[in-house]
DNA sequence: AACAAAAAAAAA
């Protein structure tokens, strides 16, 4: 906290009777004066300052009374500065920055450390200074004293930052005759220092405030501040430079992330105390030291051939050669002419995550890239990505790397939790073997905004996607990204909305020259145009070469400059899958299931909706044994669905120990069309948009099993989910036209029309170019109905493109300078996060809670929690300390709740009864449980929630029941 | 009226 304004203090409210601040002329000593050691090497920052400089306050500290001069803390700043340019940047940015800058490194060293000693400037101001004209009345005497009078209070609050850039503009257009616009491209990284720059209005207002900013001495102080940094840290060789010429935005949001980071630690009084040595050098040892951040990896490759570096960094592989998509990725890695961007499309399981951190590898050491982020669309999926890439570190690394997992739930890994642990401590985790590991969480490098700045990164490909969205601090995204290799898998699972975002984001890391490796499935030609098409526009290229339109799967396309085709070397063989269609009753997978696992054998039914999930699995319940059928869908206890997943890929799985039982039904929703590595012999699945359907279709004797039951040695898909076959066009189940359009869906069912088998993999590509080709023409008879659902998916999709724009951060090309570049037309920023409308996906409301078991008056954990049972106190303070290891198991046990309690309206009154079911007061103080919602479920796993509708005192009443086999359900119980 | 899965949220 920068000023001494203390209402947002966290210990004011329960501080009533803290010890009041000393005394006042007790308080307002600099403490720096007293501490100048005889042996302070280097500058004494006393001796460079006029008295009337040193006097102006920078920070104050209420609780101990002290206070320190802004001088020092800008000193300090650029001295960090410094320090990150040197030995947190990777060359990469160096080189990067310095391009778009057009001077050399050194020279746009120099101007990051001025900009980061001259970002408080603005608090050299009357109208700053006077914020404590109540509580450190003698600094401000003092000041007056020396010429700076701030004793009028200035009512009118300009942010500091504003006043920093108007006065670094200003200067550097008297001084250097810069043109008002080339200024504004420099001085907007010291207005942009509190993670949101002022716009070109507030900063017209605040030139124009001139008892704001002050007068005479205060301009001579601000005057002496500009030409004492400028000649400490060079900038003034360099500005006869760069003033010549504007600043690109890629730059300027580098740097003010640079000038952020510099600050916040600058800011903290840990490593910069107030009352600490005085040399700058001193000061900056210290603070290094305790930081103790590693520094940007540096990959050193032993060997340039693929199948040599795959046993190197994977020794498990050995000895299988490389795979042909990790040939055609390393190898087009060390050809690529600059920082690329590589599409590869593949199916699961080919070794595209091993074949992309080996290609990252090569990038890295060609291009000077110093760490990796790795994207993914679910925290379910980052998980265990951490996991990989931290053994892929285990023999990548030479030197100590920072790592973060970063999502929303990421200290409820187990691994990464450790490694938290041991940054607190400063002792080595415990898990996996310490001596082998460098990969370390740096205590600093913590939180959701500082997480990013590790130089390993793994995380949901939203934290990616936020650096392109409209919302405070996005410059330290971009900091945190400008000098990676960057890596964003299971791209086609990203729709519309998200694509905006990522469309952005690839400009932007174009224009560092970020190398860029996307990972899909089969992608529609116009989606792969879309991802170069976005990554040429940040070099510049405005009409890139598209890629070969042809039919290929897998297949990897790169752009680095020009559009290339790698040939992938195909190595599987090819299957025929049959495909039939079938009626919608439940009644017929039963009847058809026992026919054909007559001989054993496993089937999965992948259902469109967690309701049919539900229907098939009842079912199916009387007529098969308990422990040869499985329900699964997202509506399961978090722990609960994960132990369910752990199941099936340990029966139906490709490990070594799997145990695949004789007889097995899964019975699921899309849960079972995303990432799990599994195999079922015959696969039952709606009709859905074909690139889902083949999706599905992957799981369908998917591994190379010996022998296979008899009657399922052949591929067989069965498509239900449309209620009439017959009619023309098949009329679909009304459930997945609500959840996929009837586009997608009657494409689908147009590009398999007549078909009674799929080729794999060679009708993948083209079903799905077809099934999204807008000149796809509809089968006889199906005209009416196909125009109608293609005006109603045109109007959807425009109405998401639409929604997205409003938080979607503007191209680089598209601004000059950063002013109020995080403004949304008519609403401010502060706002728009706390309320969470800036967003990377687009969602309805939906609700997740955290599950407790009522029993009598207590409240108990969840029998699948990590302690079953343990009584939870209520009404009392609880979640902390020795209860913060059951706070954190209580955390896990998240439940999301059905939509149909989530309605437009309806959220708002579930809120409130949800709150008012049980007194979550006392866990307040809990991290885990700050916040959260809980919902009670009583021995039978009921709980019912009365929600206000339609007129007053009208009442819904809502049944839940939550069981271990078939999940939520919900229902709704007459009126009352 | 009811329809998947998915993410997220502290600074200087
Ligand atoms: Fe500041
Ligand atoms: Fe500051």
């Amino acid at each position: 906290m920068e000023t001494p304004d203390v209402r947002h203090s966290p210990h004011c409210s329960q501080n009533a009777s803290a010890p009041a601040p000393p005394a006042a002329h007790e308080k307002e000593r600099p403490l720096t004066v007293a501490a100048v050691a005889a042996d302070d090497a280097g500058t004494v920052q006393n001796e460079v300052w006029s008295d009337a400089a040193l006097s102006a306050w920078g920070k104050t500290d209420r609780f101990t009374g002290q206070w320190f001069p802004v001088v020092h803390h800008l000193t300090d700043s650029a001295a960090m500065a410094e320090e990150l340019f040197d030995h947190y940047l990777p060359p990469a940015a160096r080189t990067m920055l310095s391009d778009l800058a057009g001077v050399s490194v050194q020279e746009v060293r120099s101007l990051a450390a001025f900009l980061a000693g001259v970002h408080d400037i603005g608090k050299i101001t009357p109208q700053f200074a006077s914020q404590v004209s109540q509580t450190f009345p003698t600094v401000l005497a003092a000041m007056k004293r020396h010429g700076l009078d701030a004793s009028r209070p200035y009512p009118a609050r300009i942010p500091h930052a504003t006043l920093s850039q108007v006065i670094v503009q200003d200067w550097l257009q008297t001084e250097y005759a810069a043109d008002p616009r080339t200024a504004a491209t420099y001085a907007c990284i010291a207005g942009g220092h509190h993670g949101r720059n002022p716009s070109k209005l507030s900063i017209v207002q605040a030139r124009n405030s001139p008892g704001a900013l002050g007068s005479g001495t205060w301009i001579e102080v601000r005057q002496e501040v500009l030409q004492k940094m400028s000649a400490r840290t060079g900038a003034a060789q360099v500005w006869p430079m760069l003033v010549s010429r504007r600043l690109p935005p890629s730059a300027q949001s580098v740097l003010t992330g640079l000038v952020i980071m510099a600050d916040w630690m600058a800011s903290n009084t840990d490593y910069f105390p107030y009352d600490g040595p005085l040399s700058t050098p001193r000061r900056l040892a210290q603070a290094t030291a305790l930081l103790d951040l590693p520094q940007p990896w540096r990959a050193h490759l032993e060997s340039t051939d693929a199948t040599t570096l795959l046993h190197q960094r994977f020794p498990q592989l050995a000895p299988w050669p490389a795979r042909g998509v990790q040939r055609s990725l390393v190898e087009s890695a060390q050809a690529a002419r600059s920082a690329p961007i590589f599409i590869v499309e593949a199916p699961m399981g080919v070794g595209k995550t091993e074949g992309a951190l080996l290609a990252a590898e090569v990038l890295a050491s060609r291009f000077g890239q110093g760490g990796v982020f790795l994207g993914l669309p679910t925290m379910a999926t980052a998980n265990p990505m951490f996991t990989r890439t931290m053994r892929w570190l285990d023999n990548a690394l030479g030197e100590e790397a920072s790592v973060a997992l970063t999502h929303g739930k990421a200290a409820l890994n187990d691994e990464y939790d450790s490694l938290l642990r041991a940054s607190w401590h400063g002792d080595i985790h415990d898990g996996h073997d310490p001596a082998e590991s460098r990969a370390v969480v740096n205590m600093w490098l913590r939180g959701a905004k500082r997480a990013g700045l590790s130089s390993f990164v793994i995380g949901t490909i939203d934290q990616a996607l936020f650096a392109a969205l409209k919302a405070k601090h996005v410059a330290l995204r971009h900091l945190g990204l400008a000098g990676k290799v960057v890596i964003v898998d299971e791209v086609h699972s990203a729709d519309a909305y998200m694509r905006e975002y990522l469309h952005r984001l690839l400009t932007w890391l174009a224009s560092w020259h970020v190398p860029v490796i996307v990972m899909s499935a089969t992608l529609p030609p116009a989606q792969r145009e879309g991802f170069i098409t976005a990554y040429a526009r940040g070099v510049g290229d405005l009409h890139p070469a598209l890629p070969d339109a042809g039919d290929s799967y897998p297949r990897v396309t790169l752009y680095d400059g020009d559009t290339h085709d790698i040939p992938v070397s195909a190595e599987e063989g090819s299957a025929l899958v049959s495909l039939e269609r079938m009626g919608d009753d439940p009644a017929l997978i039963v009847d058809r299931l026992s026919a054909l696992l007559a001989k054993g054998g496993c089937a999965g039914v992948v259902c469109n909706t967690v309701r049919r999930a539900q229907e098939v699995f009842d079912a199916l319940h009387g007529s098969v044994p308990d422990d040869e059928l499985i329900l699964i869908h997202s509506r399961f206890l978090a722990p609960e669905r994960l132990a369910r997943e752990a199941d099936l890929v340990r029966k139906l799985g490709n490990t070594k120990d799997v145990q695949r039982p004789s007889r097995l039904i899964v019975v699921g929703t899309q849960v079972l069309e995303q990432s799990l590595d599994i195999d079922f012999d015959v696969l039952i699945s709606d009709l859905a948009p074909i690139d889902l359907l083949l999706q599905r279709v992957g799981r369908l004797h998917r591994h190379h099993r010996a022998s296979r039951p008899e009657l399922l040695r052949e591929p067989l898909l069965l498509v239900r989910g449309v209620t009439d076959w017959e009619s023309t066009p098949p009329s679909l189940a009304r459930s997945t036209t609500a959840i996929y359009g009837a586009s997608s869906t009657l494409r689908a069912a147009a590009v398999l029309n007549e078909q009674i088998s799929i080729t794999l993999p060679d009708d993948i590509a083209p079903l799905v170019r077809r099934g999204y080709d807008p000149d796809l023409p509809p089968p006889a008879g199906w005209e009416d109905r196909w125009r109608a659902a293609e005006q109603a998916a045109a109007n959807a999709l425009a109405v998401k493109r639409q929604r997205a724009q409003a938080y979607l951060l503007p191209a680089p090309h598209a601004v000059s300078s950063l002013d109020g570049w995080i403004d949304v037309d008519g609403g401010d920023p502060d706002r728009a996060e706390r309320e969470g409308h800036a967003q990377v996906r687009d969602s309805e409301d939906s609700l997740e809670v955290i599950v407790v078991d009522r029993v009598g008056d207590e409240l108990r954990m969840p029998l699948c929690s990590a302690f079953p049972g343990t009584v939870i106190p209520q009404g009392q303070m609880w979640g902390t300390g020795q209860d913060a290891r059951y706070a954190r198991a209580l955390a896990a046990c998240t439940l999301r709740l059905p939509q149909e309690l989530c309605r437009e309206g309806m959220v708002g009154s579930l809120i409130e009864a949800l709150e008012g079911m049980v007194d979550a007061s006392g866990w307040q103080q809990s991290p885990w449980l700050r916040g959260q919602l809980f919902l009670p479920l009583d021995d039978h796993g009921n709980v019912a929630i009365g929600l206000p509708r339609g007129g007053p005192g009208h009442t819904e009443l809502y049944l839940l029941h939550y069981d271990s086999v078939r999940g939520l359900t919900a229902e709704k119980a007459r009126d009352h």
